[in-house]
DNA sequence: CTTGACCTTACCATCATGGGAAGCCTTATC
DNA sequence: GATAAGGCTTCCCATGATGGTAAGGTCAAG
């Protein structure tokens, strides 16, 4: 099997099945005379999982600790468990943080009337922050979400 | 004041700071004799401008766009709210997509045991796909959140 | 033998951020 | 006035996972 169907039919692109050899994720594929890779079913089982891992929102870094621990024959389900509960615990950090932001956004949009002057609270409030915005009473932004870093919550 | 007072007062970095003059996010500061940057309240302000939209979840882009706006005087409240409802658009994606994950991950987990044994669910589901899976029925995950490319999900 | 589809490597770009080095400037202390 | 500490400058590199492109080799069908 040339990379194309390995990619095809593991539903990695043929760029990351490279990408993941070269940094040792994957072991090399053999090659043809003419320096072909060439797969078997076996590595488009371990591509398939892989895939399945980033699905998940595994890093590559993550991923490399459950191929470990799938190709250990003598592993214990706790740990597998653990990296999973990791991951969830990451996830519902994320996903707080992202909230917190659209709930502020949506105070702030409701109050924000979205005709043809000038005046808008969303403005203001970055202007002038949210201590100071003309805020109603309701937005309950924490003081923790905004010092954060909110990092890497952009979209790519 | 000097790019590091500037920055403490704004929440911007030093690098940031140099880093959204070099992409014209910002106006160049002045500088003193010797070559330091030098800055004024109002460039401060400007700094805590992008800071709070960063915390929003703002990209640079978009901060470009609030920032034309907000100097805008004869801007429209509209257009402001368009950019907002947008962002608050594209979290509500991201966060349903983590969600997804999330319910998952969960689903997996708590079918796990987490004991000494090898025997493990979630890797069981890695392996074979949520087709196979040994899956009591609750686990809806979606065709379409798993095609999807899960863009930009992992932590920095 | 040509054509088109596929493969190879190598390099560049993303996006926002941090780290570090080498060298200059300022301020405070002795 | 010399010296040390710390702040500033620019420049380069790294991140993480992915895509793009370009230049060139290979294979299979017509």
């Amino acid at each position: 099997m040339n990379i194309g169907e390995a990619s095809k039919s593991s539903g990695v692109s043929a760029k990351m099945i490279r990408y993941y050899e070269s940094i040792g994720l994957i072991p090399a594929a053999g090659r043809t005379v003419a320096g072909y890779r060439v797969y078997t079913m076996t590595d488009v089982q371990l591509l398939r999982f892989i895939r399945r891992a980033r699905d998940l929102g595994f890093s590559v870094e993550k991923i490399e600790e459950l191929l470990a621990l799938w190709q250990d024959r003598s592993r214990q389900s706790a740990d597998v468990k653990q990296i999973a509960l990791e991951q969830i615990a990451g996830l519902e950090v994320r996903i707080r943080e992202m909230q917190a932001m659209m709930d502020t956004l949506r105070h702030l949009a409701d109050a924000c009337c979205g005709d043809h002057r000038p005046d808008c609270p969303i403005l203001a409030d970055l202007v002038n922050g949210p201590d100071q915005g003309s805020n109603g009473g309701q937005d309950e932004r924490t003081p923790a979400s905004r010092s954060e870093k909110a990092a890497g919550l952009q979209a790519h």
